[in-house]
DNA sequence: CCGGCTTCCCAAGCCCG
DNA sequence: CCGGGCGTGGGAAGCCG
């Protein structure tokens, strides 16, 4: 008996893969119980007994899956990713972008361009010396690089606190060469700015011509009433990319002055998603997705203005007594009129406001180089 | 010749990893004759025999080193586009969970506060077809998953209007072995839950484990006293998942009952930075930090609560007029203490209360629990 | 806790039809 | 030359002391 039994014990060893990973790392004996095993019981933590995800069958195959979709995707995203510091890398990536603030930051890349292997199409004409060449002298950003920055701003943007229409923009996008974009050039040109901020050395080195731009573009279209709303965002856009560029006074000074601005605007009294507005310098929403973002406009101008000039200890430029805007929602609610707090017969009426919500179409259509001029 | 007759006759096979390439493919016998195999010699093709140049020794290894790799620089790159599950849709971002999407309600009520806690009570039906079958019911997930599956979940979170101390959480993540990590579990798995809504298959398929382990941990901790802000953010995200997985109905049960639940903590009266809470059921925020978290996660249930009432023409579980809580800004304000709307003096008080700004530290190690030895 | 032994079982080698 | 499939080496998990 005994020597059958201790063969017995001996020999129930649990399978290969079936001991929790506790009694792994003590490297004891399992009895791989579940919901916990006895050793994880005795020793009062049974809560923490568990087992290992990966399928116990073949480490090596599920390894050789994970490598394979890692793999595909990351050729799918490299395959549109610009500029490669082509010096001779080490193989490690660990260089992260430098940060413009002691926070996480992450680079996102474009997904979904079914651009194809042929990452030579979006090769930029390069110079000596200058990765980029000189596109930006008087010609246009490749489309592919102003892409991949909008999309590295869509994904960020939480952090300047600023939301809008990100279908709408792409939209815009998407119609008519971008010389005849209907985007605001203060808007664009701002956005690529603050996405330079995410953005490796090799993308970072456009922020002098991107901030030129949107200076410029302010300046510009200062005194027309036309897209007075998006030389407002642009406005806001810059004060927040001074500031995170650590260049604090003059970023609140535009956010403070795009607040006042705001004020004179009426952003500060959106009391409905109703598109007409009351007489202000503004002309009425289009939509409701401008309503939508006319009052996320105006919250983030407020948290802004709040921290600039807790920050610099200087004055707001908004009592908070005046504020009767309702409080923003993510765009996504607007573009799908889920969002209403009226009661809910009036929400038909509120549908009646909105276009049909536009097809989605498909896309990808725009690889082309946007320097087409024409 | 009589020791190299010997030497062959003794291994007549060659270790493993050694054999040539062109015999491997033909699974043909390699004497691993440098420079090139005898075989490759006498049919021809001499110059095409190589031998790889990996280490062939421990496979398993040398995978799990290229995982971690191609993870690392994936990070860096990936795109915040969330993977549509079903059906050939096309990609689009922003197209909110509106689908009716006639699931069987499966899972009443979270907040049900009576239902005691007969711990062995998740028996979550899982799908027949799965493969994968109850075996991954316990197991543990790799840390270098773990910690991309967060890091996916930290950069779309603003889809979610989820906003939560992202350095908070990596500070956790980084002490101790994942066992004994001070994290609740339920928002862990939460958070790893909605991850998996942005990757691809490979991690897809981590879903059904996670959304039980979520549900597991938040039937676990419902009568806790500890842990109660974690419960209440698990018990939102998993609303959250449910409505970005189409079960609307389920998602908007579980994001009300978390709304109410959140009343009843007092969340909508949050009316200063202060830490003291006015005796709710929630023990007083530990610091500012967690203040921010609080003011965050009660706006984040009014966004979605109203949403989805709409969306499910259900009624709204908490009326605008008993909103007190203030207006909610990014994590990264209430970290580094700029946002405070009250009088300047009171600054220095409150930077007290702050410990200080931890210095991020290195990118961790962070090998897989079963890394070993090296 | 861990050096190191024992056992397992998988995948590389390659026989052979 | 291909490739199904088999005997085997050895990497890796279990776990003793
Ligand atoms: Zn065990
Ligand atoms: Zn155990
Ligand atoms: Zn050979
Ligand atoms: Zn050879």
């Amino acid at each position: 008996m005994s020597m059958q039994q201790s063969l017995a014990l001996r020999s129930s060893r649990v399978r290969r893969g079936d001991a929790c990973t506790t009694c792994r790392r003590r490297k004891i004996k399992c009895d791989s119980g579940r919901p916990a095993c006895n050793r994880c019981i005795s020793s009062g933590s049974s809560l923490k007994c568990h087992y290992e995800i990966a399928p116990a069958r073949s480490t090596t195959q599920w390894l050789q899956q994970r490598l394979e979709d890692l793999e595909e995707s990351l050729a799918l995203l490299e395959s549109s990713t610009p500029v490669q510091s082509s010096k001779g890398r080490i193989p490690n990536i660990f260089s992260m972008p430098s940060r413009p603030h002691p926070y996480p930051i992450r680079t996102p890349g474009v997904v979904n361009l079914n651009s194809s292997s042929n990452a030579t199409s979006l090769e930029v004409p390069m110079p000596l010396g200058d990765p980029l060449g000189e596109w930006w002298m008087d010609g246009e950003l490749p489309v592919p690089v102003r892409d991949r920055l909008i999309r590295i701003f869509v994904s960020n943007r939480w952090q300047f606190s600023f939301e809008f229409s990100v279908s709408r923009l792409e939209a815009s996008l998407r119609t008519l060469p971008p010389d005849h974009s209907d985007i605001h050039p203060a808007f664009l040109n701002a956005i690529l700015l603050n996405a330079c901020l995410y953005s490796r050395d090799s993308l970072r080195r456009l922020e002098p011509v991107f901030l030129a731009r949107t200076r410029r573009a302010l300046a510009d279209s200062l005194g027309l009433a036309t897209g007075l709303f998006d030389f407002l965002r642009a406005s806001a856009l810059l004060g927040m990319y001074y500031y995170w560029a650590g260049r604090n006074i003059e970023g609140h000074h535009y956010l403070s002055g795009t607040m006042r601005f705001a004020l004179a605007c009426g952003l500060h009294e959106i009391t409905s998603l109703e598109t007409a507005t009351t007489g202000s310098l503004l002309s009425p929403a289009r939509d409701l997705v401008e309503v939508g973002e006319r009052i996320n406009l105006f919250w983030m101008l407020y948290a802004n203005d709040r921290a600039g000039s807790m920050l610099n200890r200087l004055p707001v430029a908004m009592p908070d007594k005046i504020i009767k805007t309702m409080y923003p929602y993510p765009l996504v609610y607007y573009e799908t009129v889920v969002v209403y707090s009226a009661p809910l017969e009036r929400l038909e009426a509120l549908l009646t406001l909105i276009p049909s919500l536009e097809g989605r179409q498909e896309r990808a259509t725009s690889t082309s180089y946007c320097s087409t001029r024409r």
